[in-house]
DNA sequence: CAGAGCTCCTGAGCGC
DNA sequence: TGCGCTCAGGAGCTCT
């Protein structure tokens, strides 16, 4: 799926667009796209139509926008429209009426702060990903839940969708406790490529950003995360910073036709990976032939010369 | 309770 | 042209 830049790209995207709207229109073609959605579709409409979308937040992978209903009843909790992109989820925004997208699961047509109509369209080939309203709670410490740059202030931006809470913050958010994550490695006996994929211990990392930073600082996919140094845990997770800072700052990588900003249009820091899909190809680093693992269903991209397992 | 493995689902692309 | 196989960037659940 998209990660964290690509999630961001389309974050950054949306909320031009989607901030200050109004829900004018819904339509689901296909359920399947709203399984995290408990009340089913029924609801899902009643609640969302007339709906103001309040803004645009992203922790980690997902994406979730507070909305103040139409019919607000005295003393609701807020509420906020979440999304997750899966592994083949896009958002995109075409006029009202633009010709239709392949594999379109769900279009909410709004009326932008500027009145114009537009549809915010999901996508989603493989049905891995999702939308749904959801709970907002109070997101522990009392700070900022997510990354919105857009608006300053609001009694929202210290809430988080409750499917959301249990995720960790990201490597890129204001609050990122670099030492508490350092902590954390030095209790995971499991493999540091698994460490970096758990959502729970730090946030919008997926299999190609996991492969470039273990390729950056030398680490074997399979190190066990408590056998490394202090230091190379530190460096790991600087790696970790630059490399979706820089994909950030190119759109995201767009390996295929699946990950596409709000646009439809691909992003550029495919040719800076290093590791991912490059199997077969020499290590910038060392010449090596770039070796691919099956790994946990999926596959690990790593320099044998480079990234040796340490005992 | 931490950790490993499985599973949800569909479509695109490739080789024969 | 068509069939069958392989592949896919996530995350939650279940079992040990």
């Amino acid at each position: 799926m998209p990660e964290l830049p690509e999630v961001e790209t389309v974050r950054a995207g949306l909320a031009p667009f989607l901030t200050g709207s109004i829900v004018r229109n819904i339509t689901i073609f296909d359920s399947r796209s709203l399984k995290r959605h408990p009340g089913g579709p029924s609801d899902f409409e009643a609640t969302l139509l007339g709906a103001e979308i309040e803004g645009v937040v992203r922790r980690g992978k997902f994406l979730w926008m507070p909305i103040r209903p139409n019919l607000q009843k005295s003393g609701e909790i807020h509420l906020a429209l979440v999304g997750h992109l899966g592994m083949s989820g896009q958002m995109l925004i075409r006029e009202a009426g633009a010709p239709e997208d392949k594999l379109t699961r769900i279009v909410i047509t709004v009326e932008t702060k500027a009145g114009e109509m537009v549809e915010f369209r999901f996508i989603d080939q493989r049905l891995f990903g999702s939308l749904a309203i959801d709970e907002l709670v109070p997101c522990p410490g009392g700070q900022r839940a997510g990354f919105c740059p857009e608006v300053a202030d609001a009694q929202w931006l210290n809430l988080i969708p409750a499917q959301a809470a249990h995720i960790s913050r990201d490597p890129l958010d204001e609050h990122f406790d670099t030492a508490a994550v350092i902590a954390k490695f030095a209790k995971k006996q499991s493999g540091i490529k698994r460490v970096l994929l758990d959502q729970q211990t730090l946030s919008g990392i997926g299999n190609i950003y996991a492969d470039e930073a273990l390729w950056r600082t030398k680490l074997h996919y399979d190190q066990p995360a408590a056998s490394l140094s202090r230091a190379k845990k530190a460096e790991l997770l600087d790696s970790v910073k630059e490399i979706l800072r820089a994909a950030v700052a190119e759109g995201g990588t767009s390996f295929d036709e699946q990950y596409k900003n709000v646009n439809g249009e691909s992003g550029y820091f495919a040719v800076s990976l290093n590791a991912y899909g490059m199997t077969g190809l020499p290590c910038k680093r060392c010449g090596a032939p770039i070796k691919r693992d099956s790994w946990m269903n999926r596959g690990s991209h790593f320099c044998p010369k480079c990234q040796k397992l340490k005992p």
